[in-house]
RNA sequence: GUCCCUAUCGUCUAGCCCGGUCUAGGACAUUGGAUUUUCAUUCCAAGAACCGGGGUUCGAAUCCCCGUGGGGACGCCA
């Protein structure tokens, strides 16, 4: 264990917004790197609404995306309370501090604190020294009587013996406040290290939750892997320099540190991103990937995966090479599952352009109810012999056969997809099909 | 408006600190090929950038200044 110590503190506004997600692994990460503790503080001062339901958006994603704390809520810890609805005793000691020392007024029933004046310097860990002069006194207690941000964030960083905290970029200038509060406390400042903002992919300012993409739930309902969530958000602003980009997090951990931070804002980009998630699919054991599959299948769609096991590990292990993302999945793997399966008319159009898909159909479907072993090698074999006795491209038969069998032009290898559909159940298809797509 | 940060392909970025090795590298996306087994895979290839202007220097993507663009902060929000 090293001393550090780091720190998120989200409100509970309902939301986890992808930004905030980012502050917290980049803290995350540091702490992992450094051996050091991660504490989870919950800046609930606005708690009068259902912050519980709200707290809990905040920890199941956090959970999600594999960010566990060391101290916080549900672990406990030295430090706490770990919520700042439950600190307000310490918050009015500390105002007493800062009175005996002549640094807090009272004004229209608020109380102020009294800048210096003086410039401050900000050593940042990854902009350098920032130098900047906070001009005006501002207000530490509103005059309802509670503490604002800039106070209870310095009082609790002091108390938990924070040594390090990272924090958007939009807290630069913020931070001239915090020096002050901390040469008044007389406390050891800790280093600060702000990170860049995540942007719109597209038109201006930076991402709001309104945003396609913005939220943590999105990822979660749309069953991305956490782990390719996680990864490309390390991505974002922070860079390895090894030339990799998709790497195991324990990989992420022993690299990260303050150097590889980024200065500039960096746009978000969906597309990325689901590349990201699809080689993290594709690099899925395959019970894994069957696991998560059939969570994708069973809770997206009407599809009834049925009590035959090895039939859909069979499945899912077929089409792990080709599923980009398991959003797309259920329509991909439907037709194993049902006889009342779509026909995709742009794939339709594709293959009726030429020639006379249905003669070849009819061809096929005598070959295939003749072949002795309904097997992958067989039908391959066989439909090549009667391509080539005919004169005509093997894959001119292979394409009707599949759209007839499955309704769609593309999907995963056709000939182990046959087996495993077998024989009646192809030649059943076929037989139906000819009407439905003639 | 004031202050702060920032500026390399469409996007994420390497290189910049310690000027020459940069005809600027990688990734995503795009386009085009290949795998004589379909295909949403894989492989290969192509196009695509140092914001502008001054300066320093034999030499600048790299250092300095000024513009401009982008972002943020200026709440009794957090």
């Amino acid at each position: 264990m090293s001393n550090v110590r780091v720190r998120f503190a989200p409100s509970p506004t309902g939301f986890f917004h992808i930004g905030s997600a980012r502050t917290a692994l980049f803290n995350w990460l540091y702490a992992r790197h450094t051996g050091g503790t991660f504490v989870l503080r919950i800046e609930d001062t606005d708690s009068e609404r259902n912050s519980e339901e709200y707290l809990n958006v905040i920890k199941d994603g956090m959970k999600w995306l594999g960010l566990d704390w060391d101290e916080g809520p549900d672990v406990g810890g030295n430090f706490g309370p770990y919520f700042q609805s439950k600190r307000d005793g310490i918050y009015r000691e500390y105002l007493e501090i800062l009175r005996s020392k002549g640094r807090a007024y009272d004004k229209d029933g608020a109380v102020f604190f009294k800048v210096s004046g003086e410039p401050q310097v900000l050593h940042d860990a990854v902009y350098g020294d920032v130098e900047r002069v906070e001009e005006k006194d501002f207000p530490i207690f509103r005059s309802n009587g509670t503490p604002v941000f800039h106070f209870v964030n310095v009082v609790d960083d002091i108390c938990m013996g924070i040594t390090n905290v990272i924090r958007g970029q939009d807290h630069l200038t913020n931070t001239n406040k915090h020096i002050e509060l901390f040469k008044a406390f007389g406390a050891p400042m800790p280093q600060f290290a702000h990170i860049p903002l995540i942007l719109k992919s597209e038109g201006q300012g930076k991402m709001s939750k309104r945003d396609r993409g913005a939220l943590i739930e999105e990822y979660q309902v749309k069953n991305f892997m956490p782990e390719a969530v996680r990864n490309y958000l390390c991505m974002l602003g922070w860079n390895p320099k090894n030339g990799k980009e998709i790497m195991p997090i324990e990989e992420i951990i022993s690299l990260f540190d303050f150097s590889g931070i980024v200065k500039s804002n960096a746009r978000f980009d969906e597309r990325k991103m689901a590349h990201f998630n699809t080689e993290h699919l594709r690099a899925l054991p395959r019970d894994k990937f069957r696991a998560i599959a059939r969570r994708a299948v069973e809770s997206e769609s009407d599809i009834d995966l049925g009590k035959d096991e090895a039939y859909i590990g069979k499945v899912f292990d077929l089409c792990q090479p080709k599923a980009a993302n398991m959003e797309s999945l259920p329509s991909m793997v439907r037709y194993f599952f049902s006889d009342d399966y779509p026909f995709d008319s742009a794939g339709r159009e594709k293959i009726f352009k030429k020639g006379d898909p249905l003669a070849r159909l009819a061809e096929a479907f005598e070959v295939l109810k003749n072949l002795e072993s309904f097997d992958k090698d067989s039908i391959y074999a066989a439909i090549c012999s009667l391509a080539e006795n005919a004169g005509r491209k093997s894959s001119e038969y292979f394409q009707i056969v599949r759209f007839a069998v499955t309704g769609q032009a593309g999907g995963p290898d056709l000939f182990p997809m046959l087996e495993i559909l077998g024989r009646e159940r192809v030649l059943s298809r076929i037989g139906s099909a000819f009407s439905k797509i003639g």
